[in-house]
DNA sequence: GTACGTGCAAACGTTTTGCAGCGGG
DNA sequence: CCCGCTGCAAAACGTTTGCACGTAC
């Protein structure tokens, strides 16, 4: 379903990350960056593995999770309390995030235009702009 | 420091919200909305209610959060995983994020300009739209 | 009087951590 | 060979829940 990736890919972006080239994240980076953008949580890419017969504790996941965050190979997004979504597209763009079914859905960064920020307090600089559309079902009438 | 709220007042907001006027309510509310608009962490409304001898269960203060939030006294606010913020300002307005203090500095609405968002997929509508500009602290050089 | 609110402690789901052992470089 | 990574289990964290008692109305 997906273009089969080359080992040597994933290799090469996790030596250029500056981590090490372990089976485990080999398996996850190919879960991950296999077929286009997604957003997972921790739990679906660890259920994936199993799934996939990738031999990973939870731990390792989350670690790992982060490590590629870290690296600029993911991005973490927030938008509900107590659950993490790690989007594969780390290029600048904002999210619908449907509040029923928890889905996530990328908005082009062009299609919203944030003009005239107040200036940050001094001593900070602005590190991120996101923007959540948060989606509410519509009234079955 | 404040001026003082009338216990007449409170009770007349929580009546309108449908809430019975129990002392806790009144004394979580007087908090909430004496001094301006606040952004507050159950945790720390607790410390407050404590320091205050007002006694009061944790498990009280996020009842009472959420009670007050879904009868639109507060809104809730989420910006980084595992904890929620809550919001005294319910009228519509973005925020900066403070990620090394945790401090929440709101943006008037009027300084964000949303353009042309893609449609929303068939079946849901808008319900919020959350703009957070993250703030890091600067390189001290 | 009765339905709703409260307090406590225990359960919850997600995330982090400590540590022994494994394996990439 | 060594240091970093892994796995597991246990802990930590913020939050929610179940239930007996209290209180607003």
């Amino acid at each position: 379903m997906s273009p089969a990736l080359a080992d040597a890919d994933l290799v090469h972006a996790l030596r250029r990350a500056g981590l090490r080239t372990t089976r485990q994240r080999r398996a996850l980076a190919r879960l991950l960056l296999e077929g286009g953008p997604r957003h997972v949580t921790a739990e679906q890419l660890y259920a994936e593995a199993r799934t996939h017969d990738v031999p990973v504790s939870l731990a390792t996941v989350y670690n790992t999770l982060h490590q590629f965050t870290e690296a600029g190979l993911l991005r973490e997004l927030v938008v509900e309390a107590g659950r993490s979504y790690f989007d594969t597209n780390t290029s600048h763009h904002h999210h619908f995030y449907d509040e029923t079914g928890g889905r996530l859905i990328d908005i082009p960064a062009d299609a919203v235009g944030v003009t005239a920020l107040p200036r940050p307090p001094a001593g900070s600089e602005i590190s991120r702009v996101d923007v959540i559309v948060r989606l509410r079902q519509k009234n079955r009438s």
